[in-house]
RNA sequence: GCAGGGAUGGCGGAGUCUGGUCAAACGCGCAAGGCUUAGGACCUUGUGCCUUAGGGCUGCGAGAGUUCAAAUCUCUCUCCCUGCACCA
């Protein structure tokens, strides 16, 4: 059993004593390598792993590559979790106190964590422990936090010129809203951390004659206008009359109380809803008089409580008017006109189209005049339905009618129905018959952690970003077509994402971070004041060697670093700073900054990634701006999602302890390709560590192999290992990690087993093949490369040395396709006397020699030009096929027809082949346990000769 | 709804960019045999269908198309996952 830990241990401190990856400016090319630095409210689990994994993969590849590399790693603490986790500690939150519980943290520390800087130090100082331990290649002396005050005289700074270059903009904005607690809300604000989803509706205005009075009629689909038949309102409920704006409404009184947050609303009077039930009403659009009825299925704390009824496309309209005239409700004459329809298939099927045949069955339409009604139909249903199966017809509806719906009906007629929607939506806002509304759309209300129901409301005079900016976006864009993002696959989200980014709200009331400058009385927004957080890593070491005072970071400073505006002694005039440590800083972001990669996770893309890459087109010289971003998907255990409620949490530092950090190293960052989600399984650890076991045992048993001439096989083995850092190194440099560790280890591991089974006994050609295997092993399992290292009696660092470099000469496609010829000839022989000693003629005998006899070799020439001309004729028609033609011809014939998709075979010399299956022989008939004899076609009197393929023998199984 | 990603065998998951060497890597599961006091571990073989000499057929969410050739390219649809902002 190998003792992971002590390994770990011991490189862990040889590194650090050497100062390995202290890294300064020197005369080599540098790489700037950084990764999304952690969060310090909670310990870090496995799953953070993969990213720091990756990116010290990264790292460590790098420097073998002759690379001086920089990897730091700092802390964020910025924003309102801490202050609200301190909070919850204070109050006692039972939930807050099982986590942190929950995370083996003493009541001791849990007590003092009520202040928020105790959590921020315990931590930091817990995470960068587990990230020592799991040996990452880090500069700790660039240590810092988003909170330090020096910090924030950079986020300060890159305020002020984001304003000075016209970024920033007020506003009011509709934000999700606590009534209670007068505050905004986001996800985890609320109960059961659900995201409040804001969404527009239309409200259309009716008009009640006379009075004037507005229905307000709230609907995502304005398009219906052209068939609504009447209104409908809750008679249960209570209604007010109003005054929104200058005109009176009548609204259900709860609406009322949610939508005075977002417009001013002023209660006259209150009736019922059943008092409504009978007025008239005018459509703005038609201008047609329709009559206010009850609706079963009305809410009145949705929209506004008053909704317009078009039967003909809405089954929840049509079965509220069916149950109405049920209950001998006498209702008026009604038109339910159709004013969408859907284009047919070919096949002359419309609705229903995007169910399964199974869904709808042998359901018959016999409405299809009344869309409504259809739909219930197709589903074998009626008006009658439950409001589940009303509402699964609804969305159904919904959803063909926006794929394949053209209005057949009124001023839009002809259009698809998408673009009605938005068109009848304008004309009615720029008549003034239609207001737009936001609402809440999640399915279920949503409640603020204090129990209070979350309403939509509009923040006045609050300060964003203004990623709409049309000349920033533009120039991102171009600075992002210039940056390789790997995986490749990620490129459309940040596209996408650029689009659409728009204004960002930049203040907060409450929580940790850097005063905004424009409002001290808020903070910034965590998001936005850790966009150029990387760049200073270039310095942070420089400014705590020489007690820089925070006050001392003046504009002029940083103008200097990231803009080269002025000069180091000019700078140092201004701020009082050491000219000889202002030099130093400017010489280590010019040399650091300018090849630069930066390590994420895909959730990071629609913000963080994004922003990072607006704020450097913002501020910094071009020579700054990114170069390379590289996304890592998540990690899943044993298929799940990791999260509390599953209890699949594993601390990272228990997880190191527990799997060893290169095995779960490894798992994460070799076990699935870059932008995929990893699965994580204890498992999976297992048969790492088997193959390393396997690796080791080998170097133990070195000595016991011998020296002497090169047979075939251990050709092949260098083959295999010179191929394999070509292959490897190519995969490695475009960041496809899995395909070459399966390689570089698994791959090996079987391959090695393979040449002692053949009977490989050369122990130089081991020792270079696990010498490769130890030094391309190290990026990934730093520990554990460097332990075989040293047993490979090497006195150097693993970790310093230089990546592997393939000689050519011994990557031999020939050599290998032979291994794989003789590996299958062992399959097609067993075949072969399977299937031989069923016949007559054989019975009650037993097979005792097997006769592989090679091809001539000018099959394999004939069948190469074949390849190469695609044409019969053309091949035997070369002078050298001349004497041989019908020999040529036969055996060219049952190719002809494929003639196309013959691809070329290494070229292997008869000699050589009759070489490598000679060899061969004790192993083969090891295997097949009969004697086997060689021969080649020209020399054989077998029947079977000419049957012998170029690539692959013919075999005669002889019976005596 | 909008945006991004996906759908491959009993399962997980390669292969898709760059169409042909793909019945489909690798792993799990399952079956038979070996080893073992037994179990586990390990090793060998098999694991879509048909086939008495290394062969043939069918197949990669559904449907259509391009091509000599499609898991791979194009179009349409369905379903699943993720994100949608003031929240790190």
């Amino acid at each position: 059993m190998i003792d992971y830990t002590s390994i770990e241990e011991k490189w862990q401190k040889a590194w650090s004593d050497a100062k390995l990856f202290e890294a300064e400016p020197n005369e080599k090319k540098a790489i700037m390598i950084t990764a999304a630095l952690p969060y310090v409210n909670s310990p870090q689990h496995i799953g953070h792993l993969r990213t720091y994994s990756t990116a010290d993969f990264h790292a460590r590849y790098m420097r073998m590559k002759g690379y001086n590399v920089l990897f730091p790693m700092a802390f964020h603490a910025t924003g309102t979790p801490i202050i609200s986790f301190a909070k919850r500690l204070r109050n006692n939150d039972p939930d807050i106190l099982e986590d942190f519980r929950a995370f083996k943290i003493s009541e001791d520390d849990i007590k003092k964590m009520t202040d928020p800087t105790y959590i921020v130090s315990y931590f930091s100082n817990e995470i960068k422990e587990g990230m020592k331990k799991a040996g990452f290649s880090i500069d700790w002396r660039r240590q810092f936090t988003t909170t330090d005050p020096i910090f924030s005289k950079m986020v300060e700074w890159q305020f002020f010129k984001l304003k000075d270059k016209g970024l920033l903009s007020q506003g009011s904005h509709p934000v999700g809203w606590c009534p209670n607690e007068n505050n905004a809300v986001g996800q985890h604000d609320t109960r059961h951390d659900v995201q409040p989803e804001i969404d527009t509706m239309t409200v259309i205005k009716f008009r009640e004659p006379e009075s004037n009075i507005v229905f307000g009629c709230a609907t995502y689909r304005p398009e219906t206008i052209y068939g609504v038949t009447n209104l409908f309102v809750n008679e249960k409920s209570t209604y007010v009359v109003a005054k929104v704006g200058n005109e009176r409404y009548y609204i259900a009184k709860d609406s009322a109380a949610i939508l005075k947050y977002q417009m001013s609303i002023e209660i006259e009077s209150e009736l019922k809803g059943s008092d409504l039930v009978g007025k008239k009403a005018v459509n703005p659009v038609t201008n047609e008089t329709v009559v206010v009825l009850p609706g079963f299925f009305v809410k009145p704390d949705i929209g506004t409580g008053v909704v317009m009824s078009v039967p003909s496309h809405a089954p929840f309209d049509y079965a509220a008017l069916e149950r109405l005239k049920a209950s001998g409700y006498q209702l008026p004459a009604m038109d339910y006109r159709k004013i969408i329809e859907i284009e047919p298939l070919g096949t002359g099927v419309s609705i229903g189209r995007s169910l399964s045949d199974v869904n709808v069955g042998d359901a018959k339409v016999e409405h299809p005049e009344i869309p409504a009604l259809a739909y219930l139909e197709i589903l074998h249903t009626n008006p009658d339905a439950i409001d589940d199966m009303l509402e699964f017809a609804t969305k159904l509806l919904y959803r063909e009618e926006s794929h394949w719906g053209i209005m057949v009906y009124g001023k839009y007629k002809g259009l698809k129905e998408p673009e009605a929607r938005e068109q009848v939506k304008k004309d009615m806002m720029a008549s003034g018959d239609a207001i737009e509304l936001y609402v809440l759309s999640n399915e279920e209300p949503v409640y603020c952690r204090c129990g209070a129901r979350v309403v939509v409301k509009f923040v006045e005079n609050q300060w964003f970003i203004n990623y709409g900016d049309a000349a920033w976006k533009e120039q991102a864009r171009g600075v992002f077509s210039a940056i390789d993002i790997v995986p490749a696959l990620m490129r459309p989200a940040f596209e996408k994402t650029i689009d659409w980014i728009n204004l960002r709200a930049t203040e907060r009331a409450e929580g940790l971070g850097t005063k905004f400058p424009f409002n001290p009385n808020h903070i910034i927004e965590s998001l936005s004041d850790s966009v150029i957080y990387m760049s200073f890593y270039t310095i942070s070491h420089v400014l705590n060697a020489n007690n820089v005072k925070p006050e001392q970071l003046k504009p002029e400073f940083f103008d200097y670093l990231f803009n080269d505006m002025g000069d180091a002694d000019s700078v140092a005039k201004a701020t009082g700073l050491d000219a000889a440590a202002v030099k130093r800083c400017k010489e280590s972001i010019d040399y650091w900054y300018v090849n630069t990669s930066r390590h994420s996770g895909p959730d990071l893309i629609a913000n963080h990634l994004t922003m990072y890459i607006f704020a450097h087109v913002a501020l910094m010289a071009k020579r700054f701006l990114p170069k390379q971003i590289v996304v890592n998907g998540f990690v899943l255990y044993e298929g799940e999602k990791m999260s509390k409620s599953l209890g699949n949490i594993v601390p990272l530092i228990d997880g190191i302890k527990r799997f060893g950090a290169d095995p779960l190293r490894f798992v994460e960052v070799a076990g699935s390709s870059l932008g995929t989600d990893t699965d994580f399984s204890p498992k999976g650890v297992e048969s790492v560590k088997a193959g390393i076991e396997y690796i080791y045992n080998a170097i133990e048993d070195l000595y016991k192999l011998q020296s002497g001439e090169l047979m075939h096989i251990d050709y092949w083995l260098y083959s295999k290992l010179h191929s394999k850092i070509k292959r490897a190194t190519k995969l490695l440099d475009s960041f496809e990690l899995k395909e070459a560790y399966t390689d570089i280890f698994y791959n090996s591991i079987i391959e090695l087993k393979w040449y002692l089974e053949r009977g490989g006994n050369n122990k130089i050609v081991v020792q270079e093949f696990l010498e490769g295997i130890a030094l391309m092993l190290a990026p990934v399992m730093p520990h554990v490369a460097e332990e075989l290292w040293h047993m490979l009696n090497k006195e150097s660092f693993a970790a310093t040395e230089r990546w592997p470099v393939e000689d050519d000469s011994l990557i031999s496609q020939g050599t290998e396709k032979l291994e794989s010829m003789i590996i299958s000839t062992i399959e097609d022989a067993r075949k072969a006397i399977a299937l031989t000693s069923k016949i007559d003629s054989n019975k009650g005998k037993k097979p005792i020699e097997a006769r592989i006899i090679l091809a001539a070799e000018w099959k394999l020439d004939a069948f190469n030009e074949l390849a190469l001309k695609k044409s019969m004729q053309a091949v035997i028609e070369e002078s050298r096929f001349k004497n041989n033609k019908e020999a040529v011809a036969k055996f060219l014939q049952q190719f002809a027809k494929n003639a196309q998709s013959l691809i070329e075979l290494p070229k292997i010399s008869s000699a050589d082949m009759l070489k490598s299956f000679s060899e061969a022989v004790p192993y083969l008939s090891g295997k097949l346990g009969v004697k086997v004899t060689i021969e080649s076609e020209t020399a054989s009197k077998s029947q079977r000769a000419s049957r012998a393929m170029p690539d692959k023998p013919s075999i005669d199984i002889l019976y005596g």
